[in-house]
DNA sequence: AGCACGCCGACT
DNA sequence: GTCGGCGTGCTC
């Protein structure tokens, strides 16, 4: 008789527990998947470690009834990632484990797949591309590992990125390449099929669990070289990973939205470190993290300031919309009369994210902040007041704007279907098509069919929202106008420069990638908010150094790490003094320690989600307290009883505190 | 998570 | 008298 540690996928934060198993009847269960009798109901788990003996026996130890593998479905290295997830994100081992192995049940989450038509990359590599990659084989066998592309729209990063993991492979070694979710299209996995034939696999959404499971064996058997994914390829099971690739490093989608809330740079950074495989990241707006670590040399920078082939930067115009009627400017207008008469394609990109809680003043502009926090202040209607989510500091609102004494406050925004009526007022001759989230619903031939169309010049005027800013190509577009560009800044939150600035950027590098008459018009109401004046004066640098100092000043991210704990019951009161409880728990670990910051319990930026209320307890951590914060929730979990029906949850680096 | 055990309200 | 409500506790 033998004995396995048998990992459960429970939200049970010890979720080990000990088997038996009879070696005549499954030979070597270890890695593989098993099935127990736990409190009385068959459970699946994973063997992460196979023993003859065991040291006490205080209860009695139950058999496994099943092994499901032939093959083992991890190895050491994943095993030895689960355990670092587990403490890094206070999720159980058997929860971490589960997201390594295709599982039929949960594969649902299909992303839009584009296929923006032909690409054509230029093969001859530029200057800066050949010492870009030059500077990182030179870098790599000085012995670095962490490594940054830092491109602006349009400068070929793909390239450098293939040509460095073609000279890789035929090292002999293998290589992850993460993309994320939207670009996830026929571009890229065109372009890599095109080079590496069939030793390539592409992990798309829309693969089903025996799929995954054949290419995790291949990539296993080393008859794989490279894996194409997103977020949840980091994964793979790779028999000599020598190399991993992550491009537009900045976007929100390698965050999980659920249960092990990981982030695909953190595990791509891990696995880099147990395997000696280089990691390179790259954006043309790289996240603040990694913009503060590639000025304190932490990452190697490879610079590819130049876009190649013809292609230029795009005229930017910033209109100021203040107390402005129409949808679309003056100036906008007569951008698109004139490039509509030449029959070039015009986009109009409406940034619509989410909802706006944030007050305006229509005369002046002016916004509400939160004085402590940076960040826009919530407008409660029922009690007149003004509120910070991340603070709890509240005002009373007067009945004048403080600022020019203006009557004519108000929460703003406008709706698709309004532009869209407006355009067709009036260009009543140009063919004008929508692309959002509700066109997306028709479908993924509808949303293809619409950009070819818009790339055959059938549709004049393309209208669309975050879908249409990222990741896409149009040769044909000459004109960009961004109808709203300060809708994000209203959010209450400390990112919402940094969101502003990168979707501009992107939205911008939309056009002119292949000629050099682009033009970008963004309308705005805060023609003298950073991000704004960033992007219209074309200077990244003056930005993130303004805004990482404010960053710094308020002790925000990248110069602490956030964690929120998220509380909710259908119970009000129970949610309640359940945050309060938690704040008053771990209060006596942190009080007296200068870095580690303990904010209020306060309730959620979404108070209510499917009737459950919801609270939260902000934790800011400086890195030198990060370790220490980790063990103290490390016990939290252990001995921290909650009351009943009510459920906690511990999200490290959240990005938005919804 | 789920399943069992356990202790109080309205039903054939 | 019991059926079943879901609060509490435990799972190798």
């Amino acid at each position: 008789m033998k004995y396995a540690t048998v990992a459960l996928a429970l939200p049970l934060y010890k979720s080990t527990f000990t088997y038996s198993f009879d070696e005549t009847a499954f030979a070597d269960p270890l890695f593989k998947r098993v099935s127990v009798d736990f409190n009385h109901r068959a459970m699946k788990g994973f063997v992460i470690e196979v023993k003859d003996e065991i040291e006490d026996i205080s209860y009695e130890i139950k058999s496994i009834t099943k092994v499901y593998d032939t093959e083992p479905v991890i190895n050491e290295e994943l095993v030895r990632l689960a355990k670092d997830m587990s403490y890094l994100y206070k999720n159980s081992l058997g929860q971490c484990l589960s997201l390594m192995v295709p599982n039929a049940k949960k594969d649902a989450d299909a992303a839009p797949f584009f296929d923006s038509g032909d690409f054509k990359p230029v093969k001859e590599l530029t200057e800066d591309q050949r010492r870009a990659i030059d500077v990182f084989f030179q870098k790599r066998d000085e012995g670095k590992l962490l490594f940054y592309l830092y491109g602006v729209t349009g400068s070929g990063k793909s390239e450098v990125y293939l040509n460095i993991a073609e000279r890789v492979i035929k090292e002999g070694g293998q290589v992850l390449y993460l993309v994320p979710e939207i670009t996830l299209s026929e571009q890229i996995s065109s372009n890599v099929r095109a080079r590496f034939k069939d030793r390539v696999q592409i992990l798309h959404s829309s693969l089903t669990a025996a799929q995954r499971l054949k290419s995790a064996r291949l990539l296993k058997n080393g008859d794989c070289d490279i894996i194409i994914g997103a977020r949840s390829a980091v994964f793979a099971p790779f028999k000599n990973l020598k190399l991993i690739i992550m491009d537009e490093e900045h976007e929100s989608s390698y965050k999980s939205g659920s249960a092990p809330r990981y982030h695909a740079r953190q595990i791509a950074q891990l696995r880099s470190k147990y395997n000696n495989a280089p990691l390179i990241m790259g954006s043309a707006t790289p996240s603040f993290e990694c913009y503060k670590m590639m000025k304190e040399g932490r990452l190697v920078r490879l610079c590819l300031p130049h876009r190649i082939g013809k292609g230029a930067f795009a005229k930017i115009r910033i209109v100021n919309t203040l107390s402005q009627k129409g949808i679309i400017s003056p100036v906008l207008r007569e951008e698109m009369d004139r490039e509509l008469e030449k029959g070039n394609g015009v986009i109009l990109f409406l940034n619509r994210r989410g909802y706006s809680h944030a007050l305006t003043c229509n005369t002046c502009g002016h916004v509400f902040f939160c004085p402590n926090c940076s960040i826009s202040l919530t407008y409660h209607k029922k009690s007149r007041m003004l509120v910070c989510h991340s603070c709890g500091y509240r005002e009373k609102l007067g009945d004048t704007c403080p600022q020019c004494n203006s009557h004519d406050l108000s929460s703003n925004g406008f709706g698709t279907e309004k532009i869209e009526e407006e355009i067709r007022m009036l260009y009543p001759f140009a063919k004008v098509k929508r692309l959002d989230a509700d066109a997306a619903e028709k479908g993924r031939q509808y949303v293809s069919d619409t950009l070819k169309e818009f790339e055959s010049g059938e549709i004049d005027i393309l209208l669309g929202t975050q879908m249409i800013a990222k990741g896409l190509n149009f040769p044909k577009a000459t004109l960009v106008g961004v109808l709203n560009a300060d809708q994000g800044l209203f959010m209450p939150d400390f990112r919402s420069n940094e969101r502003t600035f990168e979707l501009l950027e992107q939205v911008s590098g939309r056009v002119g990638r292949f000629r050099d008459d682009g033009i970008v018009v963004i309308q705005t109401t805060q023609i003298a908010n950073d991000a704004i004046r960033a992007v219209e004066l074309n200077d990244a640098e003056t930005f993130y150094y303004k805004e990482m100092e404010k960053r710094r000043k308020l002790g925000f991210p990248p110069f602490t790490r956030l964690i929120n704990i998220r509380v909710r019951s259908r119970n009000e009161e129970k949610a309640r003094t359940e945050a309060e409880n938690i704040e008053s728990y771990l209060s006596q670990y942190f009080e007296n320690r200068e870095a580690i910051e303990l904010y209020s319990a306060t309730s959620c930026l979404i108070e209510m989600i499917n009737s459950y209320y919801r609270y939260h307890v902000l934790l800011s951590v400086m890195p030198e307290e990060f370790s220490y914060v980790l063990k103290v929730l490390d016990s939290f979990k252990i001995y921290y009883k909650t009351q009943s029906s009510v459920s906690v949850e511990i999200d490290l680096d959240p990005l938005d505190m919804s």
